[in-house]
DNA sequence: ATATGTGAAAGAATTCACAGCA
DNA sequence: TGCTGTGAATTCTTTCACATAT
């Protein structure tokens, strides 16, 4: 085991905690809400946002009232300011550095994905133990050795560590990356983790969802649609 | 537009609907019973379940609940007849075949993606418009021409497309397939859609998650952990 | 003693519906 | 009129606590 320090933790930016549900919705509000800038509409009613995300309106002003109150009645809202809301309170104002574990086909498409931009997030290192793929490039990313993270990550400081291993490795490289300080994981393998208080781990679980889809497909009581 | 016409809906496996939370969690139950089945145990308590999920007891019974009673009082569920019923009731008792349009990184990935014969999924074919691209082999898959996909969905039958494209182009790969009688689609473009009723989508959004995560670790109020 | 299944209570999230401002 | 912000009502989810079965 490691021995531990202590370090202030970050000043909170929100008093009022969001609640879990309008968190999960936020990112979308935000991608809607850089498409409208783009777009150049200077205001948005929550009407509008919700016909986009397909929820009531009703639901869409309830979740912003989480915010600094920028609604004008009558009018709507600001793009661009709720914009910016929206981006601090995800944290998004300042850059997020991510690393990759494993080089396989998902730890890849992670390295290459090019969405990470609009999110201010940038792949900084990819790790992997196989020797086949230690000095793979991907990009501008070379993939390291996993058991040199240590030396990697003090020079290029890492916030969020991608987990793309075989599952029965994912507790293993956490518990290697909570010895160097991390404390955020997303994890894309369908295994348990435990980790510390104070330690945020997020799941993407592909093949969850398309259990729950198939499931969704059985109980969906419509007549099949056959183009003839 | 094509012309409509209909059979009929497959019967529904249960009566009761499952809330969606519980839906939810069906997928990590199953996983779980899976391991416990491979490690041999007969029999699995609501605790022993619940502590491997990080969840509450009470919350694995109510879930629980929904499927055919076959926990016993005193001795808890038989595993093997439990993952059946959870097999069952997210529909995996048959196969499903899936096909991904875009064999760009994140299309190839999930091409590649072994995790899916655990629920009873194959990945049957592989569509992209970039001409660099058909031809190309994934293992035993070959990516074809996405203007092709209609012969080609007449000869290998295709039950969910997984849609790995920009995501400017999503909703015109969904009516395309929707046009061949394809009723799931799994999306990993943060893109809005719009589909009829009885055709389900779900969502898998890597920045989504992330930009939660970001928020979350925020809010953490922990201390960071630091190994010196 | 052990552990399920479920009413009843508590807690969250959503929708309703409308007062209030532009 | 158009649209927000929010109490109140409603619906969904989780937890509690215990009768019931092994």
């Amino acid at each position: 085991m490691h021995e531990l320090e202590f370090k202030m933790a970050p000043t909170k930016p929100f008093r009022r905690p969001i609640p879990a549900e309008t968190l999960s919705r936020l990112p979308a509000y935000r991608k809607q809400l850089l498409d409208l800038l783009q777009a150049g509409q200077p205001t948005v009613s929550s009407r509008q946002l919700a016909e986009r995300l397909s929820i009531s309106d009703a639901q869409v002003r309830r979740d912003l009232s989480c915010m600094a109150l920028l609604g004008r009645r009558g009018l709507g809202y600001n793009v661009e300011s709720l914009l910016e809301q929206i981006t601090r309170a995800l944290g998004l104002e300042r850059p997020w550095a991510l690393a990759v574990v494993g080089a396989g086909a998902m730890g890849t498409a992670l390295a290459h994905y090019q969405g990470f931009a609009r999110s201010n997030m940038e792949v900084r290192a990819v790790f992997d133990v196989d020797p086949h793929k230690i000095g793979q490039r991907h990009g501008d990313l070379i993939v390291s050795d996993l058991r040199q993270a240590r030396s990697i990550l003090a020079e290029v400081s890492i916030d969020i560590v991608l987990i793309a291993t075989p599952s029965n490795q994912a507790q293993a490289v956490i518990d290697q990356f909570l010895g160097y300080g991390i404390r955020g994981f997303l994890n894309m393998a369908p295994a348990s983790i435990e980790v510390p208080p104070g330690v945020t781990v997020r799941w993407v679980d592909i093949s969850s969802e398309l259990e729950q889809l198939t499931h969704m497909m059985l109980m969906t009581p419509t007549a099949n649609l056959v183009s003839t």
